[in-house]
DNA sequence: CCGTTTATTTCGTTCCATCGAAAGAACTAA
DNA sequence: TTAGTTCTTTCGATGGAACGAAATAAACGG
């Protein structure tokens, strides 16, 4: 008979995640405000890092954002200096948003700490530990990535 | 000799941390966005279920808002059912205001599928690896919240 | 009691992100 | 070359969230 059961185990775990969770909620938030940025500049910043570089109409319909919404959105995040746009060599009515990855460097001094506190963290597990910790990550990301698909297109 | 060291485990965790960020992210403002909830609003509500009841005046210094916002503000959540003002039995000028936990249980059916595929993730663990698990999620979750309060404080 | 202080709300205004419609620029095909 | 199509931007308008200042309501201290 163990110590605790798995049941137990399992019901602290769901209160880590959701701890967890509300942590990087918080983080990105902050880390947001710091930069400037609005809950939609921050959105699209994070798909043209994923998605890399992009049409301005792609970037609408990914975003859901009307065609005139998007010149401004592309305005403000290259005055702050995130983005720019370049354009299409292959067609001249085409602009191309891209990603600065300068702008990831500007405010790397921020996540320093938080950087260098991970990696004390981390010498508290082993290899192995690591790996497990490393596939659970992998594995919920995939699931609640779905998640947010479905909810976004349910209704 | 392991088949990795212990640097390209690091290197895959920091790569698997970030994608599960974002999925998290992802999924809260979907989340939010089905609950037709805006930025200030999911945050206000999170302050309100993380701390309890307070004051509408506790309420606007932690949003950092000014009182007249508070007021629209908790109008919207009251009528959208996710909060509510109660009267302090001890002092008539000051308004309490409390979150709904009915307002969770209402959105429920969006969390089901979430959690029945968490559940299945679960059964592909031992328990001492979801002890791990558990651990290294209160730990970074701890570190974060740190490191976003830091950079609310700081400039 | 009565003036003062504290807490919230009301009022009128401002700012900003978004929108629809139309204009402008560039490719395509006949 | 020109007519039609596609992509982005400009323009003017709208709505919502935030603000400061004044108004209201309640507690507190003389």
């Amino acid at each position: 008979m163990p110590r605790r059961t798995r049941r137990q185990v399992l019901d602290e775990l769901a209160l880590a995640g959701r701890a967890h969770s509300t942590g990087v909620v918080l983080f990105h938030a902050a880390l947001a405000a710091k930069q400037g940025l609005g809950p939609t500049e921050t959105k699209a910043l994070d798909l043209l890092e994923r998605l890399g570089p992009m049409t301005a109409g792609e970037f609408g319909t990914r975003t859901g954002l009307a065609p005139a919404s998007i010149t401004g959105l592309i305005d403000r995040l290259e005055q702050k200096g995130f983005a720019k746009r370049v354009k299409d060599p292959a067609d001249g009515r085409r602009v191309l948003v891209e990603y600065d990855p300068a702008s990831s460097k500007r405010f790397a001094p921020h996540f320093m700490g938080f950087m260098k506190d991970l990696e004390a963290l981390y010498e508290g597990y082993t290899l192995e530990e690591l790996e497990v910790v490393r596939r659970f990550l992998v594995e919920v990301a995939e699931i609640q990535t779905e998640a947010a698909v479905k909810l976004n297109e349910l209704p």
